[in-house]
DNA sequence: AATGAATGAGCCTTCATTCAT
DNA sequence: GATGAATGAAGGCTCATTCAT
């Protein structure tokens, strides 16, 4: 693979959008080199020479998008929100933000978040539960939960936003429908928005 | 078809069994037919003898899980439960209940709801859609949704609610441990709990 | 094959026929023994067993075919025709005859001219040539040449009508037009009263 | 199709080669890509890859005689024969010397004639109507039937020429024996000669 | 005798991977 | 480095033949 990133970056990025939006749009099994080869505008044979298999390629893509995802949060991340749904606010603001900057990047996540194929499932799996890991240790850090009602355990209404967020994206992913993401995050803002006005003392 | 239907019972349940946990485990196009029928020990021929093809014998487990659904909520659904929050529970212990009796349901229509191969999305999608309106139907009827407070719009809260359930049936799909089903569930239920709490007047 | 024989003649002859118009319609490949089955109306094992191949079945008819057209030459042939032109008439109209009462024979041996398959071309060609020996035998048989002017031959000429006759009926058979046969015919009887005209002292 | 014109043209001429000879042999439904593939000496794959498919390439294949057989004729016409006979036997001539430099071509040309598949018979027919306009345009062209005696019908005459040259033809090809066409070519020219001779006035 | 379910070889086609140029 | 022709394994599907009932 070190021959891929003798490329100057231009390229590099030319190869990888072709590749992360081919997958993105058709799953591992269904997307073929020779596809991204010609959305590349390179010869087929260059895909199994700088990245040695099919499988190695969509590892390194996968990679590849979850440190996008998380460097994009690590810079923007304002680490003076301290309210429990302001941060979740900002984060899925910063998420909806990059998605938007790098929509080949998110459309190829999601559709890696349901692929099954067996060749690649397992390091697949790796990579979503660090992703978690990472996600709690924004979340936790320093937020102030102390507004909470008693009997309210905010680890636990995280991890119900998480499936909240995680049903959200998927919808969107499923209708191919970035034009109404506006739309549908104010909602899910709202239902938040009920949360923290009832949920606090 | 109808000679697949003319099989006793429990060979038809064997095969359709194999195709729903290949079709659940690698999805459409990863899945073969040799892989089915080796699963089911039957001859390779036989599949495409007994269902045309691969799409029809898809389709057909499709229709065959959501009417499975369907059946089981029609079945086990008490029109005396008004409470919003008491009847989104009673549908979700339904749906439990369902697809602990029958797991490779379970699997494949998490993995339907996954789908991107072109040769299937268009049929699945309808399916979904019919399944929201069915949702929709049981939801609305005959629910009091007086108790909310003002600013509180109920539709709005259903909707966030199938989002979340989407995102914890397909956490739980992806974990394959259908053995931490109780736990998470308890654990929905607890968010639900506050919501009902603090959501009324 | 003998369990064929021991049928009813009518069940025998509706197989038969369902045989014969099948792979007269589709050639020895394109024919499945689950088409003639299903229009002969019994099993698909049945064929196999009466015939023990699909092979065997298609050679049998062919034999069958062959032997319907020399009998029915062999019944209606007016020995006292005996000049050669008449002869060839009289020969083409009873096979004419023969092909509209028994369209199925007719189709059949019109593909069969044409078949190509392998498993079964060195067995087909024995038939031809054995028909071509019995057609001369018919044609020579008898027929008073003392007419013809001096430099014609009339077995060459012959030679030229058997090659006319065949291109004629494969133009029939490639129309699939059996009504126009009438037409043709005429067309084919003009030509020949020219040389009847003219070949003649 | 690109790709394989860009082969050497003795290459493409041997899977040329392949491919009418196995076709003619067999026909379309029996030929399989990796018979030819093998008698070409080529890998399984590479028949898809250059002709996309089957049938493309029996469709190519087909078009390519026809142009072979056309652009022979239209080099070696002789436009001031212009009588009804000698032009005749000129475009005879014409097409047993092309088919003597292309066997395989014949060969192909005659099973073409055969062929009912229906995958491709309606193509073919096009191509067949198509080849007897140009015949007719070619004989009917500048041709002396004013020698004809009175009752004798020139355009009938043909039809019944076109008869037996198509009878010759297939007489040939199921021979599988072009050694003895000159023999053959020989005794339809002593027919023609006849009909020259007392045909006219 | 009769049925048609079952088998498995063979077909066309796709495609990851290799390799000569 | 770059190309894309070449290979061959696999996949979905068809169908002659077999065989349990």
């Amino acid at each position: 693979m070190e021959d891929f990133f003798t490329l100057r970056a231009e390229k590099q990025n030319h190869i990888i959008d072709a590749a992360l939006s081919e997958f993105g749009r058709n799953g591992y099994k269904k997307t073929s080199i020779a596809d991204i080869a010609k959305h590349a505008g390179i010869a087929k044979g260059m895909i199994t020479y700088y990245f040695g298999s099919k499988k190695n390629l969509y590892m390194y893509l996968a990679e590849l998008c979850f440190n996008t995802v998380n460097n994009t949060m690590e810079e923007r991340f304002d680490p003076f929100v301290n309210d429990f749904f302001d941060k979740m606010k900002m984060m899925a603001d910063i998420k909806v933000a990059a998605m938007k900057k790098h929509p080949a990047v998110y459309s190829f996540l999601a559709s890696v978040y349901y692929e099954k194929d067996p060749e690649v499932i397992n390091e697949l799996n790796a990579f979503f539960e660090e992703g978690l890991k990472t996600r709690e240790k924004w979340i936790t850090q320093e937020t102030d939960t102390s507004k909470f009602k008693d009997d309210i355990d905010p680890k636990l209404l995280d991890k119900f936003f998480v499936w909240a967020a995680e049903g959200f994206a998927s919808s969107l992913a499923n209708n191919n429908n970035l034009t109404k993401i506006e739309e549908f995050m104010n909602e899910f803002y709202t239902c938040m928005g009920w949360m923290k006005k009832y949920f606090y003392n």
